[in-house]
DNA sequence: TCGTGTAAAATGTCTAGACAAAATATCCAT
DNA sequence: ATGGATATTTTGTCTAGACATTTTACACGA
């Protein structure tokens, strides 16, 4: 925290943020900030390649470093254990399994069919409902590739929700997300809520090293639920 | 890329998201990879770092270096200048400018009041329609602080929408999305879609040094979009 | 005037070592 | 056995320099 690279990195990036150094701007060169602060090149490196790492600055050879130009939005969103979250909220939490059933993929007509997400020969299936305080909080129909997850067989589902227990489980590598609005549909019965009521509904493909392992898709009443994302450019 | 060191690291990495070093063991020690790559400990130190950084690693002193448990689900969402996507479509795009207006903050009644969010005395309002091949596509609402965007004033938001003139001339430091389902209610109109049909709902709070920007609420017919987002854990 | 080649400036990578800091392991005295 | 001092292991930071690489600027020649 207070090392000397780290004071650097503080010192740059609030001459950044503070709008001191604008944009497109050039920062003095590694040498002149060792000449600056008594130290050796590699700390100063070290505290620039930082910056560069989390998009601040941008490094030229010959012409020297400049503060980055804010490109693309980009936020992040923490899509966390559902458990989790209602727990942090200081209600109860109770997942109610609706259906388990073992079934050849190729049955499935599901729009889990993504480019590149090719499920094994069998999946297991499973339909629940995530229940915060007494009331439905979201319905969610899951496949687990059983190539990808065989333990999944021997797990009972009504204690934990799948997602929490694939979490400790089984690693992954990569996701894909997608969130749309919809009506709750049939769904609405369960939720307990109207048919033509608005939902958020979130979709996740997750694979390990290029393989399947789990497609999840998960229907939040809209007044229930929301996702929020802190974002800061470059 | 071909450094000594990105190659390390992404030796390193391999092994890590192919599963062969589990969540939670305990890798080489920077010596003993010294030893194996023939190199300087700085070099092996700096590939571990950069893991490190990306979240992969976590180090403990005395104790050695241990793959990461993959902790909280958090997804990248780009959430791009909306003329820009529809262009991407090859669809023609047009905006639609509503309503412009002045108006003292004090007056607002908006859900823009956010915790630290507190606008300056005056207030520009300019409520607008994106309209992609014909369609209306998305119903924006958008407050800009005329204290942090004064050349506001002397812009002509018929041509461009306010968004992408935004991007251009008013760097920020900092932004809050929260993303909703609901109604499109009032808007259905404009939108030309049922009162009852379900809607996205994108609202933003943007901050620059500390001060607010603009504060925007943009509702998407929930079947003409979505947010995807992409996501490696750790 | 217009290229073109060369020098210079800046970052990129790496070495071999030093000392610091933290956490664990060990040993000794009680 | 137990508590505390001490040693050891491992990462954390930093130094002072070397050479590579890339791009720009400039001088020079056609």
């Amino acid at each position: 925290m207070s090392s000397l690279d780290s004071r650097i990195r503080s010192d740059l990036e609030s001459k950044i943020r503070s709008g001191e150094w604008p944009p497109g701007s050039r920062i003095p060169t590694e040498l002149e900030l060792v000449a600056q602060y008594g130290c050796a090149r590699m700390t100063v490196h070290k505290a620039i390649t930082a910056l560069v790492a989390a998009g601040l600055i941008e490094r030229r050879k010959k012409a020297g470093s400049f503060v980055a130009r804010p490109h693309v939005q980009t936020a992040v969103i923490e899509i966390p254990d559902i458990a989790a979250v209602i727990s942090e909220r200081g209600e109860t939490y109770r997942f109610d399994l609706l259906r388990r059933a073992r079934a050849p993929a190729a049955i499935l007509d599901e729009a889990s069919n993504l480019a590149g997400f090719d499920l094994g020969d069998e999946v297991l299936v499973l339909d629940g409902l995530h229940v915060a305080a007494g009331r439905p909080f979201c319905l969610e129909h899951r496949l687990i590739d059983l190539a990808a997850a065989p333990q999944a067989v021997d797990t009972d589902f009504t204690a934990t929700a799948p997602g929490s227990w694939l979490l400790g489980h089984i690693p992954w590598s990569q996701a894909r997300h997608r969130i749309t609005a919809c009506s709750a549909g049939a769904g609405g019965e369960l939720l307990q809520i109207a048919r033509s009521a608005a939902c958020l509904q979130v979709e996740r493909w997750t694979w390990r090293a290029g393989q399947p392992v789990t497609f999840v898709r998960q229907l939040f009443p809209g007044d229930r639920y929301d996702l929020v994302a802190e974002f800061t450019p470059n």
